[in-house]
DNA sequence: GGGGAAGTTCACCGATCAGTATACCTGCGA
DNA sequence: TCGCAGGTATACTGATCGGTGAACTTCCCC
């Protein structure tokens, strides 16, 4: 049912999932044909087809995969945090390591882009996405006694989600959200 | 010199730019081919090519034309406002008169997602677009007496451009965003 | 030693891509 | 009346697109 699930993947596969991730995120989806992406893996177009199936198929692989990639750097830098306070802000700290190897944005943002059709996967891969940082946000403002998380998560996503859209301009705006949303989080969360 | 000036366009020229702006919104840039773009606007693909020479050029045009329009409708927006302070927040209320018709994200972040090469035009033009926001909330928030404009500026960008980048969710990001914005202004601005 | 999964080789499909060639038509202003 | 700009019609180029067919090898496990 799920087209992400069909794992576990082979060598080869792996290193076809590998090129596509990289090729796909710098260069654009629509921009890389399938070809480049056997050819990088150093693989037939054949074996590529063996193992994914579609074009779409691969695209969705490579959404899920940079999703469970940056969820799993979230969630520890979370738990490395000493107290529910400075866990809500650890997704900006993350985001700081994060934006070291990847420049082009968010690939998410950036496959809706395009990618138009609702019911393409990545539609979906990429709201849950979203989705599951601002429940994150709630749960950890909650745990650290703010009396109203819903309000200070969604200022925080946005935050986080204009952070990741200014990235291709001049301007340390990672710095600028980090401090204001350490500030909304002191003021949200007295005690 | 600069390939956007060379008009004034001839009245196919006018149909092909504006088909050409509601094709590359739609359904993206490279999601989308000529031969649609002179279908779409009853024109020959020989007439599109003797008015705009080359796609990428078509791509400038459409970038540097909505590019005008939308600060058109800040600026609108900006006058109407009766104080300065009021003024500070006019780019969220035209976000959101913009937003009613306009429900696929940001068009330069878009094209910044599906042209990677910098060199490309699109990447001067959208960088320039944001950069003047910028420079306009900085500006507007100096003409309402705030003694530090250029955080403020900075923070107003982040939640401008995050709005748009969550647009896709089933959330109402303009209304926290805007709430917190006026919030931010507030408190920059004490007198 | 037999079988099946993984992978290769290579040729091929129809469609679409951006862009061009050539010849023709039409209306308007000098 | 001439010329020219704007536009049409149609056909074409070479490259690339996503995807397939069929036969072959290689290796490991039963």
């Amino acid at each position: 049912m799920d087209a992400t699930e069909t794992r576990p993947l082979t060598p080869a596969g792996r290193r076809i999932a590998a090129a596509a991730e990289e090729l796909f995120y710098e260069r654009g989806i629509t921009g890389v044909g399938v070809d480049l992406i056997a050819e990088h893996s150093g693989v037939t177009k054949r074996t590529l087809y063996n193992q994914f199936g579609s074009k779409d198929h691969l695209v969705a692989v490579y959404l899920a995969e940079r999703d469970r990639r940056w969820r799993s750097l979230v969630q520890t830098t979370v738990d490395a945090r000493a107290t529910p306070r400075d866990a809500v802000l650890a997704p900006f700290e993350a985001l700081a390591t994060w934006s070291e190897t990847h420049t082009r944005g968010c690939a998410f943002i950036n496959a809706l882009a395009e990618l138009p059709d609702p019911s393409h996967p990545a539609h979906r891969i990429a709201t849950a996405q979203k989705l599951w940082l601002l429940d994150l946000f709630e749960t950890l403002a909650a745990a650290a006694n703010c009396p109203a998380p819903t309000p200070l998560a969604r200022q925080l996503l946005l935050l986080h989600e204009g952070t990741l859209a200014t990235q291709p301009l001049p301007l340390d705006t990672l710095t600028e959200a980090t401090n204001l949303a350490r500030t909304l989080i002191a003021s949200a969360t007295t005690q």
